[in-house]
DNA sequence: TATTAATAATTAGTATGACAAATATAATGA
DNA sequence: TCATTATATTTGTCATACTAATTATTAATA
């Protein structure tokens, strides 16, 4: 295979990557949530797994250490979440989200749903299957 | 389908276009190629594309203006590319390579193809073209 | 022609991301 | 126990992205 159109897909994967975090940030916004789509993904995943200190949530969202202190700053900051500290390691903080941040998770949950869905609609199941299959092993190749 | 399933897909392509970006830049670095992975988008297509004036440049690139206009100002400043006046329109500038530009994309190409290559190293022509289409359709879907 | 609207580029503010370095604490081993 | 090493988090710096606002210029039109 010529070496040449591998620029492609890299270009493509960056340009539809962006493309989908501003339609999403988009309809956000048109529901005035207070959030953007990062740390949408760090509230959804403590809804399911609570109560991880920052390594783990970092590990568990793909975000390095440093983002993810920023982010959490941001969602403390809104009251969304939570730093407790972490009994048996003063080092660390078990992250949880507040009463108020487990309903405005609850609340969003169902329109953030609807807007991922949109960029599914001209595809199908096993385009689905295909991306993830090959997202990964381009992942796991330069890992 | 289910909705809740549409999470992941932009999950993986965040962390996936990151892991691209990062492979890259670690690429460059080791080569000495005093350059962003965004920057060289911009060398290269002004290799094939020359003279354009910004507002092209961001089309053919999908950087927005604000965007180019600071990788312009950092190419300008590291001596690879030049701010040209458009002869008749004063509010536009034509952008061109220098002859270090031209000399520095022609060098470094061949080491940016090859690490482009890596990615698809376990994956066929036929994933290739799958990952195009998708990636056109999400996009296409959210425009 | 005078006014208004459109376009090209820049600037400003905030968020995210990569990387390196710093800080505090914990674990390990001589 | 003391010194070293490892771990958890934060801070700093630079680059990129998005939005909104600004400036300069050109085009359109009343």
């Amino acid at each position: 295979m010529a070496t040449e159109k591998f620029s492609t897909y890299s270009y493509l994967l960056d340009r539809t990557n962006r493309k989908i975090k501003q339609y999403a940030q988009q309809k956000f916004k048109e529901e005035n949530f207070d959030i953007t789509v990062d740390q949408w993904l760090i509230l959804k995943n403590l809804s399911i797994h609570n109560d991880q200190n920052q390594s783990q949530l970092a590990e568990l969202t793909g975000k390095d250490h440093p983002t993810l202190t920023r982010i959490l700053d941001l969602l403390c900051k809104k009251g969304l979440v939570e730093r407790k500290a972490a009994p048996n390691d003063r080092r660390s903080f078990n992250i949880h989200l507040t009463e108020f941040g487990i309903q405005k998770q609850k609340e969003w949950a169902p329109k953030v749903a609807e807007a991922r869905m949109k960029a599914w609609e001209n595809l199908t199941e096993q385009d689905y299957e295909d991306l993830k299959r090959i997202l990964n092993t381009i992942y796991q190749s330069l890992s």
